[in-house]
RNA sequence: GGGAUACUAGCUCAAUGGAUAGAGUAGCUGACUUCGAAUCAGUUGGUUAAAGGUUCGAAUCCUUUGUAUCUCACCA
């Protein structure tokens, strides 16, 4: 679509050459802003900076620049109020442009083409092998995947890395034990309980009987050694917890291009030590091999336990220079919470200090906790939600008010899937992600105001207005020609016109911020746009250029709440 | 004790240093014989945690204080 900011920031800097500004100083695109009101314009453009060069009143400023801008045709009307002008855009080339992308290319005019020929690497959900999927790891699981989808919509061949956290003593223990307490066919039957179950009776047992850890660490290391008997177990651990991590990803139909987890990396780590040490970074303190950062202000990092073994961050550094070799990476992202801040500000930190110019180019993508009514997420004090069994719950209600309203009579199963899960997936990406939340399921389970079904709902009566309208004027609003669409230079329609017009901008602004909140709180407010325009006006009138006009609208709405849903990785159905 | 992040309407949250701080929700009032009421319209609700400062202009930047959460060498 057209970029007017680019338009009118070359009237602005033409006119304030005509008036012998030096632009050197101003950044003339930056400084255009949306009036808070729309009634001010659909741009404006404030002048007080220019006041202390020009030595004139920005009021007097903003009228010379408003006089001189009336000739540009880009424009319908431009004033000056107090110190700003603002710009009204000639309406029916907005229009025409608007339409012309949203209408017949429905299905692709928010995709861009900055990120062809760059690669992004983005390591989200990353869940611990044998242990609950909850809903603590909703958020990096969801966000990472809008934000894949919002990066490859604008041309970048984005890998979706899941790190598994599938190594370390923890199986050693495990493994122990499942030897000692374990039974095949449990495991097969319900993994990730049962094996839950074997870790928490051997920290009991380990309690009083301080050998068994002795014998965990004794396993571990022969499943580091590559002894047959352990590595089978451990894979075989591994492949059922995967199983069931598997439910929920095809529930939320999220896939991985790599499940390289830590194990992964086991055999790299040599390699990055000897480069640290060569490099000089290392330090010995306290039997232990450090990287000091008290220069950055930050607390030191253990590289090396005193046992010689390694640590998260050693291996951090090994995934880090393996991803940028193996993907050459333009960008390395990290969907983890903010818990972990310190732990990436080091990181990166190291990697820099390594001689990598590539550090800034690595990402922590962090969020804030989730926790429960009843306090923090603990796996050992039985303050639990699975993911699963939120997901089901959503879908069961969701069902309930579909049978309920009794619009839907195929696929209803599909369909409460969709709104039901989707649902869910809004809910988490409503908000920018740096907040802590609290897990309440009234909240989950409210389908009224600005949420997911809203706006599907919205989509759904866009669709059903298309289907009830005469055919041959349907064809007439998908094609576009020949039809008169000045009336929607008005009120409602042409707010809503804008609304569609700015999704393009909210997609950018998301991906710039990483923030895919900005696109869901967008798709609300075009959703609301078409209500308010659905509410006020007759669509299917008996003036057929007027029915064909307001359903083009109609058909431009309903592809920008599709394709903005589909980026946050929620479904549009067409009936719910 | 050090560091990080947050604090905006009763509640949940918006607001690239710009115009009168906006939504949803809850409460109250209205709109279904009418294109889908999971909807819409109206209304009540604010010393942006507090105090200073920078600026033509501050919820936003700086300083101090308070509160909450996270974090701080051998967990991940």
């Amino acid at each position: 679509m057209i970029d007017y900011k680019v338009q009118i920031s070359e009237a602005i800097n033409n006119v304030l050459m005509e008036m012998e500004v030096s632009t050197e100083n101003i950044n003339v695109a930056d400084m255009i802003e949306r009036p808070s009101d729309d009634k001010l314009g659909d741009y404006a453009f404030p002048c007080f900076k220019l006041a202390k060069e020009l030595r004139k009143a920005p009021q007097q400023i903003a009228a010379e620049i408003a006089e001189k801008l009336q000739s540009s045709d880009v424009f319908e009307k431009v004033e000056n109020v107090n110190a700003y002008v603002n710009m009204y855009i000639a309406k029916q080339g907005f229009i025409d442009d608007v339409l012309k992308n949203a209408v017949l290319h429905g299905d692709d005019f928010t995709k861009g083409t900055e990120g062809e020929g760059k690669v992004i690497t983005i390591d989200f959900s990353s869940p611990n092998i044998a242990k609950p999927f909850h809903i603590g790891h909703i958020r990096t699981t969801v966000i990472g995947n809008a934000i894949y989808l919002i990066y490859k919509n604008l041309g970048y061949n984005v890998v979706r890395i899941n790190h598994l956290g599938d190594y370390g003593t923890q199986f050693g223990k495990m493994i122990v034990a499942y030897r000692k307490w374990g039974n095949k066919e449990d495991v097969e039957r319900e993994p990730i309980k049962t094996l839950l179950s074997y870790y928490t009776k051997f920290h009991e047992e380990a309690e009083k009987d301080p050998q068994l850890d002795d014998e965990a660490r004794k396993t571990f290391l022969n499943l580091e050694n590559g002894e047959k008997e352990e590595v089978e177990l451990w894979q075989w651990f591994r492949d059922e917890s995967l199983k069931e991590f598997n439910k929920v990803y095809d529930m939320l139909e999220i896939d991985f291009d790599s499940y390289a987890g830590e194990s992964f990396y086991s055999d790299k780590m040599p390699a990055a030590l000897k480069e640290l040490e060569d490099k000089g970074l290392l330090k010995d303190s306290q039997n232990t091999k450090i990287v000091d950062l008290e220069e950055y202000n930050m607390a030191p990092a253990v590289i090396t336990k005193s046992d010689g073994s390694s640590l998260y961050i050693t291996r951090d550094i090994a995934t880090a220079l393996y991803r940028k070799k193996e993907y050459n990476f333009h960008k390395s992202l990290y969907v983890v919470a903010s818990q972990q801040d310190l732990h990436f500000a080091q990181l990166f930190k190291i990697v820099e200090l390594m001689g990598y110019e590539w550090a800034k180019d690595c990402v922590h993508i962090q969020f804030g906790m989730v926790s429960l009514t009843e306090g923090t997420l603990s796996t050992r004090k039985g303050r639990v939600v699975f993911l699963e069994d939120v997901l089901n719950k959503a879908v069961e209600s969701t069902k309930e008010i579909i049978l309920e309203k009794g619009v839907v009579s195929e696929n209803i199963d599909q369909v409460a899937k969709e709104v039901g899960i989707g649902a869910v997936i809004f809910n988490e990406l409503a908000h920018n992600r740096i907040k802590d939340y609290v897990f309440d399921w009234d909240k989950v389970l409210n389908f009224d105001g600005e949420t997911g079904p809203y706006v599907q709902y919205t989509h759904a009566r866009a669709c059903s207005l298309i289907n009830r309208a005469d055919e041959n004027i349907v064809k007439k609003a998908n094609g576009l020609e020949g039809l008169d669409t000045s009336i929607l230079g008005e009120g409602s329609a042409y707010d809503l016109l804008k609304l569609v017009y700015n999704l393009e901008g909210a997609i950018k602004e998301a991906a710039d911020r990483y923030e895919p909140s900005v696109i869901t709180r967008h798709i609300v407010k075009i959703a609301q746009g078409f209500n308010r325009f659905y509410n006020e006006e007759r669509i299917l009138s008996e003036d057929a250029n007027e029915t064909a006009a307001k359903l083009s609208l109609v058909i431009a709405t309903k592809n920008a709440i599709r394709n903005g849903l589909a980026l946050l990785g929620i479904k549009a159905p067409e009936r719910m």
